[in-house]
DNA sequence: CGCCATAGGGTATACGTATACGCATAATAT
DNA sequence: ATATTATGCGTATACGTATACCCTATGGCG
């Protein structure tokens, strides 16, 4: 009583109300195993009482440890800013959840590639780690990452996993995915099957789904006609750009397999624009399962990453880094999701 | 030279290489006028080639600004995680990048709103200032909004600007956006329009929009049935349930004007399954413009809200409200995008 | 030529917490 | 009964920066 409740209280308060000094209070308060239950239970009951919180600043001051991760999500520079790749966004979430369940705070940053983002967020003990999500110019990518080594920084990225990678990557089975695509693509009859994306080094992951569909046709005896593979990064236009390509080249085709979403959606437009009947003339599966893929006409196949566990596994991953805990790469399964667009 | 790399430097090391004191350093970095520019031109220097930063925790703890905003998104207990929605994203981006650009770091956390946010978020000296974006139990969210009022806590939010709510506030010019949509369905013919939305006082955004239809409905000299408004909360579900509900009930309705796009889609689904046709006997406009607007059959006439100049208007009076400057609610505008399901 | 304002920067210290030590008391071993 | 260890806690201090205050050398002024 008697103290003006505007002040926020701090450890000397409470150390001074329960009768102790300042760093049993603080020993109580984290928990330290050399602090009788009585008076634990007693600074426990005056700190609630005056709706004490630690301060932040002054604890990882002292501690050199912020209890925060950053999460950089950075891309090439894209224009309109509204087409942000909806599937980050239920990453997004499982991230956050698993960060407030471990009483992390997520900080949060949108990066063009060309910044100077690793050396920002390393030095000025912001967080205690990174996570990596991005699309974009790989090679420069590959680059900062070297720079993040180096300096000692903690980090985890989203990426393909299957190529022996710059520092701790989490990601989905892409070839097994793509394999599940084709697999699927093969059993309803198709035997000319384009694939839309990047099969370059540029885009690792885009690549996996690429081998994965190969490994499928291989396996029903068919052989991938490379002619039918066009690049596309993944955006509405240029999916629509690529499948563009690919009817104009006059190569004969019955199944798209789109890298991404977008990817097939554009390319959707595309194939509907030349007169092609989905899924009778041409069948199509996308890639990421983001809302949009059951509002199209026909409802688009795509493959499901689990998103959920790959935010937890993410989280779960840096804080073993962290911590100076051993940590292997891992790998998500992935899932098809049959809907209209490859229903014959 | 000498120093090993390994340790970050302090304002201490950049103080002794640049044969100055410490303060001096703080002082130059932070733009104090009282040091010469020849000095401030030589601490700049040596600190760059350090590659010091600012550790954030000591200046933070100091100066009792942390320079960074917490960004808390919450709503009531919604089980698919994946349904976040979707016109969140597009702010997110606008709000990151704002924040980025005033040199404030951003903090994001998503929450129930049972939690106790209120109380978590402010005395930690996390950061300097709260964004609230949320849904869900209006009542219960304004009695914790009283809470931050009472602690002093500098927060914005995002709702409706009609009410004389507490704390400040930024949001879309609802009424009028409603209005936007009633006129246009009038043009086009329309007589009995239906409204899926919370129209109590629950959900302020959805009763300003309602406000608006009716406004214009009367302008035209139509009186708005009662009848024909059902409530819905933003998903494709409640959507799908409220048209149920409008169709099953026997009264005639040309029109439908759908409080989000979410609901709207949901609508569209019953609708088509009554075998109603789009838009020749139903018409229907939805709200927010998300991605999957455009991809609908039909394609969904909708408003747009201004999702990039929200953001920056949000953090811009979150900062104006932390630095004691002066604010006033702030509206903006909203735009109505036509598309198949209006065009008769 | 003495007086005061000003520029430029040093000295001391506070911000609030966490931890290395040290020191009692009590519990055990010898 | 003494040496030994564990328990529970206080003392002192460090984390790295920002700011209040003080001091010195100038230069302008009367």
């Amino acid at each position: 009583m008697g103290r003006q409740p505007s002040a926020k209280p701090t450890s000397f308060d409470i150390a001074y109300l329960a009768g102790v000094s300042q760093p049993t209070v603080s020993r109580a308060l984290r928990g330290s195993k050399s602090v009788s239950a009585a008076t634990r239970a007693n600074i426990e009951r005056i700190a609630r009482e005056l709706n004490y919180t630690v301060d932040k600043n002054a604890s990882s001051l002292r501690s050199q440890r912020t209890h925060t991760l950053a999460l950089l999500f950075f891309e090439d520079p894209t224009p309109d800013e509204s087409m942000i790749n909806p599937f980050f966004l239920s990453m997004l979430g499982s991230i956050t959840r698993e960060c407030a369940r471990r009483g992390y705070d997520l900080l949060i940053s949108f990066q063009q590639m060309h910044n100077d983002w690793h050396v920002t967020y390393q030095d000025s003990h912001r967080s205690d780690g990174i996570i990596l999500l991005g699309y974009g110019d790989y090679q420069l990518y590959l680059t900062k990452l070297e720079h993040l080594v180096e300096m000692g920084t903690k980090f985890v990225r989203w990426g393909s996993v299957s190529e022996e990678g710059i520092g701790l990557t989490v990601g989905s089975d892409n070839v097994g995915a793509g394999e599940q695509a084709g697999v699927h693509l093969v059993e309803i009859g198709r035997r000319r099957i384009a694939f839309l994306g990047d099969a370059s080094d540029h885009a690792p992951e885009f690549q996996d789904r690429y081998d994965g569909l190969c490994r499928a046709m291989r396996a029903a005896g068919l052989e991938p006609d490379p002619a039918l593979q066009r690049d596309a990064v993944s955006s509405e236009d240029s999916g629509y750009t690529a499948a563009r390509s690919l009817i104009e080249s006059g190569q004969p085709f019955d199944a798209v397999f789109a890298a991404s979403d977008l990817i097939a959606i554009g390319a959707m437009r595309a194939l509907t624009e030349a007169g092609l009947r989905l899924p009778h003339d041409v069948a199509i599966i996308g890639f990421d399962d983001i809302p949009a893929a059951s509002l199209t006409t026909p409802t688009l196949t795509t493959v499901m990453q689990d998103m959920k566990g790959a935010g937890s596994l993410l989280v779960d991953a840096l804080l073993a880094r962290i911590d100076g805990r051993p940590v292997e790469q891992r790998i998500l399964p992935a899932r098809l999701i049959r809907r209209q667009s490859t229903a014959v």
